[in-house]
DNA sequence: TCTTTGGGCTGATCCATATCAGTCGCAGCG
DNA sequence: CGCTGCGACTGATATGGATCAGCCCAAAGA
């Protein structure tokens, strides 16, 4: 079997023995599969069922009383869906495959008991955590302070970066299954103005995203003109050792 | 004494048995004073300390290349300062005292003791994290999906609500030492139109912020307009009894 | 007392992005 | 085969909020 990617992307952080991969492994319990664009878990549902996402894309998203949304993060294979709803016992957002998907259930009650057995399991979760806190926050900024094409072009790198982590994307680019639309309900712009941006980047050669397939045209002028920084997504190296 | 701020906010989650308080109180260890405007971290710092915040206001910003600012979030009372930083190694944003203010220094190592000691301690601790970052996400959607106005709106409505979990604040109002600089730099707006809106709100008989205060002047009115929903920020009631 | 400074306030103008109103190409389907 | 629907794409026009330039007031300092 090859490499899980929640494995590959806790490894990243913290070195995992062999030992402590087969824990890991042990939580993956019961696997399923949803099919695109129905929603998995609802705003304001108290069901709570924590997932691994294995294969495919997902998105977590608001919803506003005038019938806008907001999407806050998309969530990549090695990904938690819906962690936080378990933790607060409501669910304050909703979630929709982008694609068909495979997830695995993890039941909180398990992980805890991981967690306390080895607590380097437990840190690198938390870490992941954290991380994905951090993103939201760097969404947050660049919706409230970076202009659309500085923006879209962030948002794409930050992308690529995550799914390089886990196998899915490199420094030349990777293949994307986001709809323009998706991309203006995250980016807080009209789907046209996606659109524009999208052209205006293709054009001055920094990132051409065509056909489900993000390719940086322009690796480092696309960094320098996004003002990426990227020290909370990937460290240097494994920070603990084995 | 009279109540930390801390031990309301999670008493408002879960009910706290005197030996847990207590147990809490051994948390507090140097206490420290910070005056208004000197940052207390620096983006990027690796350094790792985490305070609670027990009297003043502060807020945790993020710059950007060109020199603007994005302000994440507002600290009060009973929060955290820079849990996420120690969790990360590395701080991703600075925080800087709004107010002077006092705050107590708390080793992880002692917080990691607390939790293996009384997990419901953790619980409550875990659960005042989430609720930030689903503060977080909702700033993010205001930001993202709602005009100037119904993001300030529901911007003083989510401060006026923290702010009584720890007795500061009611539905009538609060005393609130931002500028309107502050809250341009939180909303994403400039501190112009910042007047502006406060100014329109103020006219439609919605709040008014004059002097350092707060004033709702219909409550219900205002929770419609901002199209506010706090289900995430207090629970009816403690949900775990003692 | 006068001056300085910082925060709040206002009108005029400008620009980034939304909105409207389409076209085009393609895939699925009766 | 010709619909139907969806996603990408475009030009014209509208608008929210930024920016510029400046005033007023109160508190702090000299």
């Amino acid at each position: 079997m090859p490499n899980k990617p929640l494995a590959l992307k806790l490894g990243a952080f913290v070195a995992l023995s062999e030992a402590e991969l087969s824990i890991l492994e042990g939580l993956h319990k019961r696997r399923r599969t949803f099919v695109a664009g129905r929603d998995l878990v609802h705003q304001g549902q108290t069901d709570h069922a924590a997932y691994i996402l294995e294969s495919g894309w997902a998105c977590s998203y608001k919803l506003l009383h005038d019938g806008q949304r907001q999407i806050v993060d998309f969530q990549i294979p090695g990904d938690f869906l819906g962690l936080r709803s378990v933790v607060l016992h409501i669910s304050d957002h909703s979630i929709e495959p982008v694609t068909d998907i495979e997830v695995t259930e993890v039941h909180v009650s398990d992980l805890l008991e991981v967690f306390s057995q080895t607590p380097r399991l437990a840190t690198a979760v938390l870490w992941a955590a954290s991380r994905d806190e951090a993103m939201v926050v760097e969404h947050l900024v660049g919706i409230g302070r970076r202009d659309a094409a500085e923006r879209m072009a962030h948002f794409l790198l930050e992308l690529g970066a995550r799914l390089s982590l886990v196998g899915l994307g490199s420094r030349t680019g990777y293949a994307c299954p986001l709809t323009q639309y998706l991309l203006a309900d995250a980016l807080g712009l009209s789907a046209v103005h996606v659109n524009r941006v999208l052209r205006q980047l293709r054009e001055q050669g920094l990132v051409t995203f065509r056909d489900g397939f993000v390719t940086f045209d322009d690796y480092d002028r696309l960094v320098e003109f996004a003002d990426f920084e990227m020290t909370y997504l990937d460290q240097v190296g494994p920070l603990l050792a084995k």
